[in-house]
DNA sequence: GCGCTTATTACTGTATACAATATTCAGTAG
DNA sequence: CTACTGAATATTGTATACAGTAATAAGCGC
């Protein structure tokens, strides 16, 4: 069953299915060589979760978003994301903090040759180490869960940023091991909502991007 | 089917089943006069939603809560609470604090007759107010979602703490007036704190709070 | 050809059946 | 009486069937 979910979760967040389009719980159990009750056990825990939307008559379908809701899930998670880095100043041990330095040492400065999949899955394991620190599993959990919503977007430009990124994700560990939590924070407030900005930016500017990363994910 | 969860998730919150203990889904769907798979389906989604736990073998049960996952879930709360009173600072209308100001004298300093349950109720609703005034539509359902998990906890000595509550409730909304985000900000988390050390040291104390509760609720 | 109505087909939401697994009960030995 | 084993029963997880509804196709009139 978790393999089943976390294949359809995989499907969502790569929007295989169109937004706003039934997801055909036939087909989809057909194509995943099972019934269509542990499909919908699947999609109903994925609807719960935020990931898809549910119309009685035309079953579950994927999200649209629109810049607003990107926008909220953006701001929810600059709020927690700045918290827990306030609480990793006060509780990180410094074993901790060293490993996530070499953490970002190892990842280098520059994408190489990694694809843009490989570089978001990078910046979201920084997070979450970052969120780690923290100490509270539920805000490790709700992060987990607003990246997974809105993975589509974090695609943008990704790759063409990957510099700029590891740039600001030292200076955050280097504010970090200054245990100075008010400069941490704004660093890392200020370097979600510009690649917030740079989504919104992409969203408003029209599908071409999107179809190239829907392509992309092909 | 939003009945049906409804229903179910009335039971959970006041712990109409034991923790642990699996909810046993035949005889959950008779007394609810409908088939398993419904209930299976609704189960799924409060599964998913943090409500209940599900071992592959052993079905679906409610969860226990340690004193640690309550501070965690007190935590969140708190972080979000405190970003949305901000946000309300720079985004509310005059007349959307008066309208706050005006449901704070409505419901009075003092119990008077409500039962616990109604005095939770108020208590939600000024919370969720507060968070409307955010303007952040994801922020304000994961209250809701913590609100829920902790509802049954949320109870404790709410009657007897009731002038203290609004006293508090009150001074929040003058610094909202005042659009002084830092101090509402401060006074909404101690506010949120000192009810959470009530809350642990009544688990602490062992269940016999939680057990007259549980009467209550029936 | 277009628009409307009706018939047909497909799909969803739920009920029921089935197979696998877990739990309970009964019998036996020490 | 206690502990162990095997049988019987109950429950879960999944497959399939059924009824109601939504979507599509076909036919007819203008």
């Amino acid at each position: 069953m978790s393999r089943l979910y976390d294949t359809v979760l995989e499907m969502v967040v790569t929007y295989r299915f169109l937004p706003n389009q039934r997801i055909n719980e036939v087909h989809l159990a057909r194509k995943l060589n099972t019934s269509r009750t542990p499909v919908r056990e699947v999609l109903n825990r994925l609807h719960a979760q935020g990931f898809l939307q549910l119309k009685k008559g035309s079953g579950f379908s994927c999200r649209e978003f629109s810049p607003r809701e990107i926008q909220e899930l953006y701001q929810l998670r600059s709020i927690i994301e700045s918290a827990a880095i306030r609480l990793a100043c006060e509780n990180a041990t410094d074993a901790e903090v060293n490993q996530l330095q070499i953490f970002l040492q190892q990842t280098g400065p520059e994408p190489g040759d990694r694809s843009s999949q490989q570089l978001v899955e990078l910046d979201q394991q920084f997070h979450e180490q970052l969120m780690v620190l923290a100490r509270n599993e539920e805000m490790l959990k709700l992060l987990q869960n607003i990246n997974a919503r809105i993975r589509f977007f974090r695609w943008v430009d990704m790759d063409n940023k990957r510099s700029k990124t590891q740039v600001e994700h030292q200076q955050i560990v280097e504010a970090l091991m200054q245990r100075d939590a008010a400069a941490a924070a704004a660093l890392l407030e200020d370097h979600i909502h510009r690649r917030l900005d740079e989504i919104i930016h992409a969203v408003k500017a029209g599908n071409e991007i999107m179809n190239e990363q829907r392509e992309q994910a092909s």
